[in-house]
DNA sequence: TTGTACGCGTTATCAG
DNA sequence: CTGATAACGCGTACAA
């Protein structure tokens, strides 16, 4: 054994006596090599702990069996479920996850996606930032043979996969769910209109409202951030309004939340007086003494679906580029905080 | 500009009618090369969009720029929460991450390790899995040269360097609050005692009650699962005793928020009759309508201090087989849950 | 200051 | 069935 553990098929062939060729062939197990050979080449490989270098083999093949990921930041659980859905379906097939951080700068995620193809990645996969407001970037990576899906957060580019969830469809799915809870003037918490999800949650809410009978009041929808305090803020000018609402579907749990303690803090009876509804499912929606209603995104479904585009992908029939539009349905999780079907038999 | 966007430095060169080792060593500040030179390839790499292939650099140079984080499940907070804290460290010294999961079994570690070694990573971060008992595959880093860095959960292993926090502080500082704000038959939830980090918050759980005088009880401690179910089960076991807790020291924050739920069914006040403290600062412990107290581990400045041991290491002149054990103070967050001190005052 | 030649570890092609 | 040779893209002694 050598000293720094780096054993080549060089180190095979001359203990064998034989070409490091063979040793290759016979390590890949390829048909026409002598069945004893083979298991000569294979004694030896194990005797002398051989490792096959990936990066060699990544150098002349032209496939590093790495994929990129990259996201604003790894610690949401969104994003990371995300990944963890990413890794276990394409773990089996030998690929490994790099990932990368954009802070949701632009910059960075150009930089991210430029070292991503130096490192010879073979696909990329990304959500993107919330200041991304170009697609040339995308571009090279497909310039580049690259294959590249988003989830989530995504623009339109041609010949760019994409997995994301409904969002029109949760938003019209909450807000419905309210209704069917009695409740007739409803708000929402937009978030970032610019963005293509928010958007699409603002105009299920708005669907839903018309499709039953409602008219949408422009002063019951409020501009916020994914933030506690936004969400108190918000709750608070919701409650200057002369006609105050009694039910609001939030583009975000963390609005939700901060609306809820700042209309607690009022006295507000929740959901007797007034029903909430969240988005994304984050863990401490359902650790609450009040259980918050929210949008599952399915978020591990959405990572394991977008490596499955991938695959498809990179294993097709080489140059025809496929473009893939997975939509997956949200589904909504009825909890304390909008579930007035209990009420009156709670009578503890 | 070729078709499948592989500029060499080759293309450069002809192109240039210098040879391709003039175009490398431009590229690469080479300070014995003619400014003009430099100058002109480097107009040339811009002009026809040339990238490094940091694949045939790292199979040159023997370093892949590459480090691999295994742990037990990339989606929970405290993990995901130190893969930044290494990304974000990494990151601008031209480091990639690539991520691993083991699911807690040591066989998928053991595997994780082999293909992270194949793909020539300069190092390996992680936390052993909780089935773990065997230091082989850990050693065999250590013959390869790589570098090998354990987080939070670690085995001894000469040569290996590891970031944790001080669970037997954390232990301490916990009940120690706890008895300040005057709890006199403290219980702890213990999780599973065969690992260390356990062992040493149990212990300094034992420590600060001999040291202000309790007598520690054996029927106060409960083995438990990090689970909200188990925290239940222990709170009921917990009430059938005779001489009942007035005070939990929880191991983990989920086992802290099934006993308080479950207290709460049994009419048990919070903190006025039992206080209690949870372990990681799960985002839920603050966002509660009764934010539990919990131990912070500094999961983030955990991430960035193991990147910089990382560092050094790498940098440091060569074989020098360093061994660098680095102890975080953790950071108790007193919440409701376990605040007496202004319930006189609170008159709402 | 620049060019030549070689090697990193592997696989594919072409002979034999 | 097996061996020699080239090539993937880059960096670097050595020579000029």
């Amino acid at each position: 054994m050598k000293e720094n553990g780096k054993v080549t098929i060089y180190d095979i062939s001359k203990k064998l006596n034989i070409s490091a060729a063979t040793v290759s062939r016979a390590l890949n197990n390829n048909p026409k090599i002598s069945i004893k050979t083979r298991e000569l080449v294979f004694a030896a490989a194990k005797e002398m702990n051989y490792k096959q270098n990936r990066l060699a083999q990544a150098l002349k093949s032209g496939k590093s069996k790495n994929v990129g990921v990259i996201v604003p930041y790894i610690n949401r659980n969104f994003f990371s479920s995300i990944i963890r859905g990413i890794e276990e379906e394409l773990g089996p097939h030998g690929y490994h996850v790099i990932i990368c951080q954009t802070h949701e700068q632009m910059e960075t995620e150009i930089e991210q996606i430029n070292t991503l193809l130096n490192t010879q990645v073979d696909g990329i996969f990304m959500s993107i930032s919330k200041s991304t407001n170009n697609t040339e970037h995308f571009k090279k990576v497909l310039k580049e043979g690259k294959c590249l899906v988003f989830f989530d957060r995504k623009m339109d580019v041609p010949g760019v996969s994409s997995v994301v969830i409904d969002d029109f469809k949760a938003g019209y799915m909450a807000t419905s769910h309210l209704i069917s809870q009695g409740c007739r003037r409803i708000a929402h918490f937009a978030g970032d209109l610019n963005l293509e999800i928010y958007k699409n949650r603002h105009e299920g809410y708005l669907s839903a409202l018309k499709e039953h009978g409602f008219k949408p009041n422009p002063d019951y929808v409020f501009r916020t951030l994914s933030s506690i305090e936004s969400g108190a803020a918000a709750a608070r000018k919701m409650w200057e309004l002369k006609e105050k609402p009694d039910g609001v579907f939030s583009a975000s749990d963390y609005t939700a939340l901060g609306a809820i303690q700042e209309l607690r803090k009022m006295g507000v009876r929740i959901p007797e007086d007034f029903c909430i509804s969240g988005f994304s499912n984050e863990p401490f929606t359902k650790y609450m003494e009040m259980p918050i209603s929210s949008v599952d995104q399915t978020p591990l479904r959405m990572g394991k679906i977008a490596a499955q585009v991938f695959l498809e992908q990179v294993d097709s029939t080489e140059k025809l580029t496929i473009e893939k539009k997975v939509v997956l349905s949200p589904e909504l999780m009825v909890r304390n905080s909008s579930d007035r079907s209990l009420l009156k038999v709670a009578g503890e």
